[in-house]
DNA sequence: TGCTAAGTTAGGTCAGACCATTAGGTGGCA
DNA sequence: TGCCACCTAATGGTCTGACCTAACTTAGCA
């Protein structure tokens, strides 16, 4: 093929060829976010969608499972079971963050840096938009805590309070990210074992009038105790722990 | 088989049997993640997996889609490619919180409250921890923003301005979750076109003067300036655009 | 009526083949 | 010698078709 010839003016730029799982998870996933199917809409069963997009099982199999990894759709096995449309929740930021979180070994300090920005605000947000059920579930915590006998309870208990603070400022951004990093400071704090009977009593009382402030909607208050309180805990547990990373337990037997 | 002879006191609970391909993508995310392999590390391939866990190269592969998914991996095609650890960036998390965004139809307000929590403890935080380097990040998207002639440009641009002040805190949570509220703000605020020439000035204006307290070191003046502009922004954003959820218009052509 | 067994429909796994992409080697030509 | 075109091999991507497993439905029997 003679290659001094004059060309005509067809000029392609480099062209990115998707994969095929990729263009069908795309699409439904634009679908889905779009708002079209409700919460719990069923996807045609796997060999259904084979037909309609001329796709193989494996591909259409691919597809599903990063929906499914993204958190937009659930998958049943069984007669009646299929994929069905799932709104992505709080929980799927909590993963990805504690991905983040774990992967990075990231400094504790940053995740109580992190939380020290954000808990007063939720506080702020929760006294101005707490409803009853939101109360009822801050005092509940605030029992267990009281009533905790091992460290494992104070902790699920204090993670409890602090996602129902979250919670009640009404605000899915914030309480999808205080749920991660609720469970980063759990996890490195279960190891430390800082946690005596003054640090659960005073972790009660700060409880107890942030809580208050929040049924008063006293908004000012609620930062002002919340950031004192948050401060408070992250000092101390950096000085029991400096600047380590954050591991988790190596229990392979292998 | 006779049903009323003694039974021996064997007693099992349910069990959940987990999928294939799940205890694949666990095990190898445990590994990952224990930091056991650097960045870049090559995974058997698949077919070698394969021989490995006598599992079928269908499992194999749905496992590896997991971690990809999940940013736990990079996969490359062609000779000398295969599966590469990665460990998780700003962007997985940036991209799941997206999802939450778009999938829950969050209102823009909650954005909007999430960016008043978050970016004046960047700014406090930049004004201890910033480097040269972030400092001319910083510069180079300031006169972006002054040069930008269009509409796309300035958001681009001011996008570019606030990402830089979190990763000038050198806090990778807070600068992943700035880039999931940066890019949901960036699309938000392209179809309302409130921006004009005033609008311009102001952001430049208050962008200096932050720059200058992260320059100087001055934590508490970087924290009011950036409150101040945060707050300023997001009132005039409600102004024109009060309680919408964000939605991407839908170009699909069918 | 009430329980059991078979049938039906869904996802989960397997085996094997072939296609597509890309790095690296190899030989010919200037 | 040095460069370019071609070929080869390694690796992920896709397809086919079969079978297994889970769970609901229904028919049939006691």
């Amino acid at each position: 093929m003679p290659s001094d010839e004059v060309q005509p003016s067809i000029r392609l730029s480099p062209m990115q060829v998707p994969k095929a799982s990729d263009v069908l998870a795309t699409e439904l996933r634009e679908r889905i976010l779009s708002g079209e199917y409700p919460e719990g809409t069923p996807l045609p069963p796997e060999r259904e969608l084979v037909v309609q997009t001329h796709m193989s099982r494996t591909t259409v199999r691919e597809a599903l499972r990063i929906l499914e990894v993204q958190g937009l759709i659930r998958i049943k096995a069984g007669r009646s079971g299929g994929a069905f449309v799932q709104h992505p929740g709080e929980d799927s930021v909590a993963d990805s963050l504690e991905l983040l979180i774990r992967g990075r070994q990231i400094r504790l300090t940053s995740v109580h840096e992190t939380r020290e920005a954000i808990e007063p605000s939720c506080a702020r947000l929760a006294a101005h938009n707490r409803l009853p059920a939101d109360l009822r579930r801050l005092e509940a915590a605030n029992e267990a805590i009281a009533a905790s006998e091992n460290l494992d309870g104070f902790l699920e208990a204090n993670v409890d309070w602090h996602v129902a603070v979250a919670s009640a400022s009404h605000n899915e951004i914030l309480t999808g990210i205080m749920i991660a990093l609720s469970r980063a400071i759990y996890t490195a704090t279960r190891t430390e074992g800082f946690v005596n009977e003054e640090v659960r009593a005073i972790t009660v009382r700060a409880h107890r009038s942030v809580t208050r402030a929040i049924r008063e909607r006293d908004a000012d208050a609620a930062v002002r105790r919340m950031a004192r309180h948050v401060h408070a805990y992250a000092e101390a547990a950096l000085e029991v722990d400096d600047r380590t990373a954050i591991t988790v337990p190596d229990d392979r037997s292998d």
